[in-house]
DNA sequence: AAGTGGTCTAGACCACACA
DNA sequence: GTGTGGTCTAGACCACTTG
């Protein structure tokens, strides 16, 4: 077992120590993991520094606690991804491929039924905009989005020609949680015009309602070709 | 400020009270937190309980801390969304819809080029398998999976037809790490023969390698009609 | 040079779940 | 009851970074 860190912190190495140990399946599921106390003795550390450690792997779903019983390695029951969805010209940019966009609409309008319902309100007004990502020239994405003006009231003086709203947003508005749906759809004809895709080809469908606290910001939808883009996610942060 | 919750920990609290802070925007990004000894001047507490909150905030991605200059709200780069993707069967049944499977074809050979490039292996024997999930009768996907037997060498003995391999990997095989791919794409006349859906169809594709230490374990490509699943994710791990 | 966060200690009391 | 983990204290030393 070469390779172990040296400049780690003492509760790291408890950490990476036990995560080896199950990791490897030496201690599998349901595995009783030694007493706080013992491993104190083991590391010969203090109790916090042995809580830390376990704190974290509770904290990452590798064990689970249980009061007067003690620290079980965990059965996995999902394989829980770490999804980081970029904003779509850090993402380009970040890549080395030159960025364009194209805004086809924005529209500043009362809350429609529609509006209404992707945004949880019950009136008011709304930014309703289309646009179109491109990298090297080619389109990446069709975006459509609802930004809520009641919460974001300065959305309504922005000019999105020349910023887009994906990049506007999460520099000016804080938001604290988000819900996304990831599908497959059909291109259909104009979808297809858009983005210069055959009609019915496959595409990625990205919808995302964010909020803050318990009100929604902005709904959007993002529609790549199913050849040019994935979504790549790592296991755990 | 109603509903503040009155059982939590003091270090949750006061995690909850500068998040509460952020996500309104009272303090943006760039703000500069308190140092630790004002927060624990606020809340009458030791530094380790407020460096509780704080190193929370941290892993959560919420605040950036930098020796010497202090902790500041971290400005937001993307969207971290948590993606739980469960075993298929698990999926179904927990969703009270009934669950049906179907083993097409089970094979143990010498790895092909193909199966040495997806497990990442020089050479040895894999199990390769096709089979289908059914929700409530209708095909829900179509998965195919390449197993190690170099690293999992109980596979060999198993009859997928009783169990999902999904499943027994799940409960047999401790692993360490995993990489997600979402796509989507077109299906082909087989695929939409499997899945009972029309040539073209767009399905969602998820793909996963998973590891154990460094090696790998397990190539699946799970295609969902994208008209009967989504994946769903919410913010934060 | 000084002040920040990172880490750690050697105790302590408590709630809770199990025997 | 008993022993587990959950939480907290009042110190301490250190590394790092910035003024």
């Amino acid at each position: 077992m070469a390779g172990t860190r040296e400049n780690a912190s003492l509760h790291d190495r408890i950490r990476r120590d036990i995560e080896g140990r199950i990791m490897s399946g030496e201690w599998g599921p349901a595995f009783r993991i030694p007493y706080e106390h013992q491993l104190m003795e083991e590391y010969a550390c203090s109790r916090m520094t042995v809580n830390k450690a376990l704190s974290s792997l509770t904290e990452r779903g590798l064990v689970e606690r249980r009061k007067r019983a003690g620290t079980y390695v965990a059965v996995p029951k999902v394989h829980r991804a770490a999804l980081d969805i970029a904003d779509i010209r850090a993402d380009v940019v970040a890549s080395g491929r030159r960025y364009g966009f194209a805004l086809i609409e924005q529209t500043d309008r009362e809350a429609t039924a529609d509006d209404r319902t992707f945004l949880a309100m019950p009136r008011g007004r709304v930014v309703a905009l289309s646009c179109v990502h491109y990298a090297d020239g080619r389109p990446l994405a069709l975006e459509d989005r609802l930004i809520n003006l009641e919460q974001v009231p300065a959305a309504a003086a922005v000019n999105f020609e020349s910023e887009p709203p994906g990049a506007w947003l999460m520099a000016h508005v804080p938001w604290s949680d988000a819900r996304h749906r990831i599908t497959a759809v059909n291109a259909d004809t104009d979808i297809a015009a858009r983005l210069s895709i055959r009609t019915d080809q496959a595409c990625l469908s990205v919808e995302r309602w964010t909020w803050r606290t318990s009100e929604r910001i902005t709904y959007v939808r993002q529609l790549f070709p199913g050849d040019m883009h994935g979504l790549e996610a790592a296991f755990r942060p």
